[in-house]
DNA sequence: GTTAGCATACCGTCCAGCCGGTACAGTCCC
DNA sequence: GGGACTGTACCGGCTGGACGGTATGCTAAC
């Protein structure tokens, strides 16, 4: 079961980590209004009260996913130096691969929104192509830059899929060359 | 409404086939025993002779998505010059980003499954470890070669989700710099 | 006549969404 | 200040439909 974290702060909010707690421990399938109510300390009339159908529950999962996304960006860039030209791209590269918890969940939130409809993905598409713009703008080598933000989601995904085949060490070896990569993609 | 395609053959492929198509295109929620007979032209009663339960019908898709990805590696295989170290590398990016039909359901395959239960994918992890031991003990760059295989899953996964952000010819100048990458991995 | 390969009808469960409530905090009027 | 009214936030039982699975019937092949 998933248990009832008695978690303040806004009722919203705490639906969407729910939701996410439910995803990562039971699985889409079992992505139930009343699973995600009780995860959240809430009554399913009170979900309902915040999230009108099961759709706007997991529109706001997307919408959540490409918020984690931006934030665990941002917080990353922090650690790395402004005069480095592949900033951003290694921000990516250590914000979403990271420790930062936000990470963990944004897999959840793409699986449950993808097993349910793909067009509540749109969001996370529009977001993308946004990036993808900024990098075919930059002076970054773009094929070898988009090759890290791939490599990046398909790490992410085989994880959250539980079916990431490395060992620690090799984890560790893979995103360090991710950043000499992130590195050749800037002259 | 998916139609059932009036494919010849055995029947337990049809099913396994029609059950790909639905996902692909209505979306793995609504991947019921019904929706799935009737795009595969059999009763209910007939998928349920194949496979006695759901799971097992999810289970057999996993299996699939095993074969598929050793079918297209081993095909594009055929079109790579027996000297090139990096021969298995590149077969695995012309054989699942190439133009293969069986890659493209891959991807249904598996968001069907992972939706349901994560545990199926089990037999996915270990093709997967397998063959991430392979490439520990070749004489190739393991993260450079790895960062290839999860770039390859990446995008396999977005455009399966249709989230995918590149235009067609950034799509190609990508696959083409996958192709460098697994070159610079074997020296 | 027995088995393989289906089809048809049906059953029980699960779940999304609805609805009739409750509690409470304003706030406007008198 | 106190009654009437309104909006916000939430509760929990209910139901109708969907869906997985069962039971049984049918037919052609061997």
């Amino acid at each position: 079961m998933v248990e009832a974290h008695a978690v303040p702060g806004p009722a919203r909010d705490r639906i969407l980590e729910a939701a996410e707690r439910v995803v990562a421990e039971v699985g889409a399938a079992r992505l139930t209004l009343d699973v995600v109510a009780q995860a959240a300390g809430v009554s399913k009339g009170g979900l309902l009260y915040h999230f009108p159908s099961k759709e706007s529950l997991l529109g706001a999962l997307a919408q959540r996913y490409v918020q984690s996304m931006e934030q665990c960006i941002e917080t990353a860039k922090g650690g790395i130096s402004e005069q480095d030209h592949s900033r951003d791209l290694k921000a990516c590269i250590v914000g979403i691969l990271g420790t930062d918890p936000r990470s963990k969940a944004m897999g959840a939130a793409l699986l449950a929104t993808a097993a349910n409809d793909l067009t509540l993905l749109e969001v996370i598409r529009e977001r993308l192509v946004a990036y993808n713009q900024e990098l075919a703008a930059s002076n970054a080598d773009f094929a070898r830059a988009a090759i890290v933000t791939l490599a990046i989601d398909g790490l992410m995904m085989r994880e959250s899929l539980r079916i990431s085949p490395f060992s620690e060490t090799q984890r560790v070896e893979v995103v360090r060359e991710l950043m000499k990569i992130a590195d050749e993609s800037y002259r």
